[in-house]
RNA sequence: GGGAAGAUUCCCGAGCGGCUAAAGGGAGCAGACUGUAAAUCUGCCGUCUUCGACUUCGGUGGUUCGAAUCCACCUCUUCCCA
C-alpha cells in the first residue's frame, strides 16, 4: 500500500509533502526523474539538506550525474523500500512529478531485460542512414501490431519496440498495456491549479533557480559531466549549457526555460489524467488540503 | 528637412496577380506514452450551421474577369544622410 501525490512542477508538491509526511509520520519516496541525480539542486528545486533530514527522503542523490537511470532501475529500488516500509507498518508517501515513475511502481511492468544499449546503437545509426520510415518498416516485419500504434516520426519508441522484439523475442503489442496488473493497493492526490496562475508560478521559480545561481551550478557541473549525459538533458540544465557555452543570451536562456518549463507542466498535466487521482485545490492552504487527505484516507484504510 | 526599407492571421516570418485562409517556426490547446519520461512523438490552431460558406494580409480609393500581391494617396515603423 503506498500514498501519492503528483502535480505539475512549481505547484507546491514538496511543501505540501513535507508537512503532510509529518502529519503522518512516514516517509518520503521521491518521484522525479531529476532529483535523483546528485549535484544536481538548484535546477531541479531539490528539497534542502534540512528538509532532507526533518523527513526521510528516498530516492534522491542516488545516481552519479554521468551516469543513466531509467524507470525500471526506479521501480526495482522503490519496490524494496515500499516492501521494507510495510513491513514496519508504515504507508510510504510516493511524491513527485514524474508520472511514468508512478506508472512503472504501480505496475508490473512487461518484458524483463530487455535492454540492449548496442543494438539501440545499431538501430540508431540504421535510422540516420535509411530515415525514420525505412525504420519503422523494420519494425512492421516484426510487431505489425505495435508499428501501426508508433508514429514513424517517434524513432525512440519505433527504436525501443525493436529493441523488445530482438532481445526477448516478444511483441511490444504483446504486453499488458491495456491490461495491467497492480502491484500496491495506493490512493494518489493530485494538486491541480488553474493554468495561468501555474504558468505565472513556474516564470517565479525560474527567476528563483537563476538568483540562487543555476548557471554556476551548471557551470561546475560541465567540468565533469557530458553534455550529453542524461543528467545534462534536464530543463534548466541543457538551456544553461547552451548560454555557458556561449549559444545565446542570458536573456534567451532564461527565456527558453520558462517556456520548456511549461511545456512540460503541461505534459505532466496530460500524464497525470491517466493516473486514477483525487484532485486537490493547490489555492487551498496546506492545512485544508491536510484535513481532506486525512479524511480521505480515513475512509480507505 | 532629404533619402531607403517596411507594415501579413496571438508572435516571428514566407508569399509578391489566380493553384492562398495564406509556407515555415513559435506560442496556445488537446492527446499518446510499459526500461532516456524534465525524454520522445501526434493532432488542432481566422469564423461559422465545417465535404460548404463567410471575413482577413495598416487605411482609403483605383487598375483588373480576378489583388496580400499592381497603382495613388494617407497613417505608422525602422533605417540612412542632414
Amino acid at each position: 500500500m503506498i500514498l501519492g501525490l503528483v502535480g505539475p512542477t512549481a505547484i507546491g508538491k514538496s511543501a505540501l509533502a513535507l508537512q503532510l509526511a509529518k502529519e503522518l509520520n512516514t516517509n518520503i519516496i521521491s518521484a522525479d526523474s531529476m532529483q535523483i541525480f546528485k549535484e544536481f539542486n538548484i535546477g531541479t528545486a531539490k528539497p534542502s539538506n534540512e528538509e532532507m533530514s526533518r523527513i526521510k527522503h528516498y530516492m534522491i542523490n542516488i545516481v552519479d550525474p554521468c551516469d543513466s537511470f531509467n524507470s525500471n532501475n526506479y521501480s526495482q529500488q522503490v519496490d524494496k523500500i515500499i516492501t521494507l516500509e510495510n513491513d514496519k507498518g508504515q504507508i510510504p508517501f510516493m511524491v513527485g512529478g514524474t508520472g511514468f515513475y508512478f506508472d512503472s511502481t504501480l505496475y508490473e511492468m512487461d518484458f524483463e531485460n530487455s535492454v540492449d544499449y548496442d543494438l539501440r546503437k545499431e538501430l540508431n545509426n540504421y535510422l540516420i542512414l535509411n530515415g525514420a520510415l525505412e525504420l519503422h518498416n523494420l519494425l512492421m516485419k516484426y510487431d505489425i501490431e505495435s508499428a501501426m500504434k508508433i508514429h514513424p516520426n517517434n524513432t525512440k519508441k519505433v527504436i525501443r519496440a525493436i529493441e523488445i522484439y530482438k532481445t526477448t523475442g516478444l511483441k511490444k503489442s504483446d504486453g499488458n498495456l491495456n491490461n495491467k496488473k497492480l502491484k500496491y493497493e495506493n490512493i494518489i492526490f493530485e494538486l491541480t491549479i488553474n493554468r495561468e496562475v501555474l504558468y505565472k508560478n513556474i516564470e517565479k521559480r525560474v527567476d528563483k533557480m537563476i538568483d540562487n545561481g543555476l548557471f554556476d551550478e551548471v557551470f561546475n557541473l560541465m567540468k565533469y559531466v557530458p553534455i550529453d549525459a542524461q543528467s545534462m538533458q534536464g530543463i534548466g540544465y541543457k538551456e544553461s549549457v547552451n548560454y555557458l557555452k556561449g549559444n545565446c543570451t542570458k536573456e534567451q536562456t532564461i527565456t527558453s526555460i520558462k517556456q520548456n518549463t511549461r511545456n512540460y507542466a503541461k505534459r505532466q498535466i496530460t500524464y497525470f489524467k491517466r493516473l486514477n487521482t483525487i484532485k486537490l485545490d493547490a489555492d487551498l492552504s496546506a492545512n485544508e488540503n491536510i484535513n481532506i487527505i486525512n479524511s480521505i484516507i480515513k475512509r480507505y484504510i
